[in-house]
DNA sequence: CATGCGAATGATAACCGCTATCGGAACGGC
DNA sequence: GCCGTTCCGATAGCGGTTATCATTCGCATG
């Protein structure tokens, strides 16, 4: 694997922040210092990076991938208002997934544990919607 | 919500199958009862009935959507070579999302865990095929 | 330093699962 | 039977991702 300039910039990019941006958050991040990049380059370098255990691709059902320079076990949290996706570390995963293995005979090599629900700022600004409706009326 | 033949033919097949199917396997499974049924028609009852609670929608991060006809809480397993997808029975996930809840504030409704691996089936097959090869060397 | 070859890039078309749209049919309360 | 509402089938459109391909780049080698 080359480590062309823009392949290092996209890692760099994606290290750099913990927001677990989507391809094109990251198409974005990275044009501001490459302004000719392909938007083809930026996929493309994202699934080599994977591949090459550089980085992590996050699925999350039903809506488009993100990335994340973080690459040890941990488990996600997202908004289902924002959208914004959270970290959480974890233990009890390795036991599940010991279990998972001895009850289905999978030989399991990965798993995708993702919460939803709603973030504490936006809990924050619904509390303040609501405050705000009882008040005038 | 009316309980229209389409409708609860769709159920129906949903119901039947512990197969986890997509939208187009649940698409050939109803028309051979229903001939005449647009894609359309499944695909908007798939999202009805499991608005309504009566099936579940299983988001599989990078693979099409499949449906579930139980809708009590179990994790999915799924094979990385033949892409089927398993039931496991569970009881360490409620602890695991309180703790969630704590640690990063979000207020959870819902979760999403999907553990990936091998088959019985498939590890069969490797074996198989291993064997084979060492023979013919 | 010139040469050559495989790898990577940028531009863009194609793909695929899904959703929206729309005219017409079916349902069901009256 | 009439009419508003819901649903249907057919099909166009959308968005994220992947494939294609001509061109350029990186780098080993002579
Ligand atoms: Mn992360
Ligand atoms: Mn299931
Ligand atoms: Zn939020
Ligand atoms: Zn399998």
């Amino acid at each position: 694997m080359r480590m062309t300039s823009q392949r290092s910039i996209i890692l760099d990019e994606i290290r750099k922040t913990h927001a677990h941006p989507t391809a094109d958050e990251v198409y974005v991040l990275v044009r501001r210092r490459l302004p000719r990049v392909s938007l083809a380059t930026v996929y493309r370098n994202l699934d080599v990076l994977t591949r090459a255990g550089l980085i992590r691709t996050v699925e999350l059902g039903g809506c488009p991938r993100r990335y994340d320079g973080r690459v040890d076990d941990h488990i996600h949290v997202r908004c289902l208002e924002c959208g914004r996706v959270d970290d959480v570390a974890d233990a009890l995963l390795a036991r599940a997934r010991s279990r998972v293995e001895k009850v289905s005979g999978y030989s399991i090599s990965g798993h995708h544990l993702e919460f939803a629900g709603v973030c504490p700022d936006c809990q924050r600004r619904a509390r303040g919607r609501r405050r705000r409706k009882n008040a005038e009326s």
